[in-house]
DNA sequence: AATTGGTAAAATTTCAAAAAAATCGAAATA
DNA sequence: TATTTCGATTTTTTTGAAATTTTACCAATT
């Protein structure tokens, strides 16, 4: 039977994923400690495979280790949104236009798809309102990849997706959903793939750059009121 | 009594090290299978740190892990080095402006310092050579780092020290030392560090992109021999 | 000769408990 | 009252071995 590389994971990567998606989420909010023995019951696995997932997750920043002190899940601060940010819009940039320069009739065509599978579950009606939001997540960060999936190369993408989900973590910390303060999120995201499909890269860039700002700005500004 | 932060470190610390080293300096070539049994002997350690350690460097790119296979140390390629410096001068020249722009009288102290201690490794002749090869890549690493060290970007400095770090790997994989082919490093540096000094960033940035091309093209070249 | 199938060996992954270190709280000291 | 010291408890780290999966090998079949 053509078995594929679909072989059994292993624990200890499972467990990476969750975790990284529940600090990504917010279930593991900034700064708990990450006791090894509940939190190995929480997720039903031992705690040698749940170690090796944290210290994975040690070496891109989700979390800090102490050598002694167990894991926990770093802190946020306004200082490492804003570098977030910054060299997210710096590595976003570059990507965009090498993806732009390198980009063919099949990139425009996962673009394009990406585009539109998103669009789809923004129009959805909100009824469940998490379950939804999943799905926007994943769909957002597939068309944001989409776009720069041309770039060639393996780093860029690498550095990137850290920086998206770092940031993607912000977003939901202060709450923020898709759109917020009459902000149009959707004309936003069509804007840029018309300025790449039209190979517009200095355009496409200050569109990518504009994006960043917004949000970036709005979460700021949530922190400065929680923080209240 | 002051303890400072000397914490005893732990064993799966100390191992990640010790094969990033390892990894590094060419003692585990391109594409070795991690068996684990021998490593722990090896490194005289217990299977389970040397698994945390090889998870959290298999984070970074140096090790490739395979569920259920292990882990292996990855391949190197024409590919990946070519996409490793063209990456790495985008973010060192971004760096190195930020780091001229916001370099206080203390930088420039450090930096000349950190020269100093390059400078005098150099000069020493060549008795002991691989010991001396030690000494020499931490000073040129701490040369390099301190160039950039007031850029206040820490995810810069995170991937900037990673890409260092994977390049340090194909010069040594590929037998080059320090000085090759009539090639006048210490000048290279030396002029680097004025250009820094002056705050005239658009020279500096010229001069290490240069820096970082002759070396690329050392490389690439001793590839293409060694293929033969 | 090449391919399939099945078994033995080897390696990876996981578990459970021992060992080492840090934390907490109460008693003792200044 | 504030600080230190000591012991008990919790938590992290490491160990050694069991369980699971992959790999290697060899015979049987096409």
């Amino acid at each position: 039977m053509l078995e594929g590389q679909s072989q059994k994971r292993t624990m200890a990567s499972q467990l990476a994923d969750s975790v990284r998606n529940d600090i990504v989420n917010g279930t593991l909010p900034p700064g708990t400690r990450l006791n090894l023995n509940a939190l190995s019951k929480q997720y039903a696995a031992g705690v040698n495979p749940l170690r090796e997932a944290l210290s994975r997750l040690s070496a891109t920043g989700f979390i800090t280790a102490e050598d002694q002190r167990g894991f926990k899940v770093s802190e946020i601060s306004r200082k490492e949104l804003i570098d977030t940010q910054r060299v997210r819009t710096e590595l976003e940039c570059i990507a965009l236009r090498l993806s732009i320069a390198n980009g063919d009739i099949n990139w425009e065509s996962e673009l394009i798809a990406a585009h539109h599978r998103m669009s789809r579950i923004q129009r959805t009606p909100m009824g469940e309102r998490l379950s939804l939001d999943v799905n926007w997540e994943t769909g957002h960060h597939d068309f944001h990849m989409a776009l720069l999936s041309a770039c060639e190369s393996e780093w860029l993408m690498l550095f990137i997706n850290t920086l998206f989900e770092c940031s993607t973590r912000y977003r939901k910390a202060m709450l923020l959903f898709k759109n917020t303060l009459g902000r149009d999120v959707e004309t936003e995201h069509k804007n840029l793939m018309d300025a790449a499909l039209n190979k517009d890269a200095d355009h496409a860039c200050a569109l990518l750059t504009a994006h960043f700002n917004e949000t970036t700005e709005l979460i700021l500004s949530s922190m400065d009121k929680a923080k209240k």
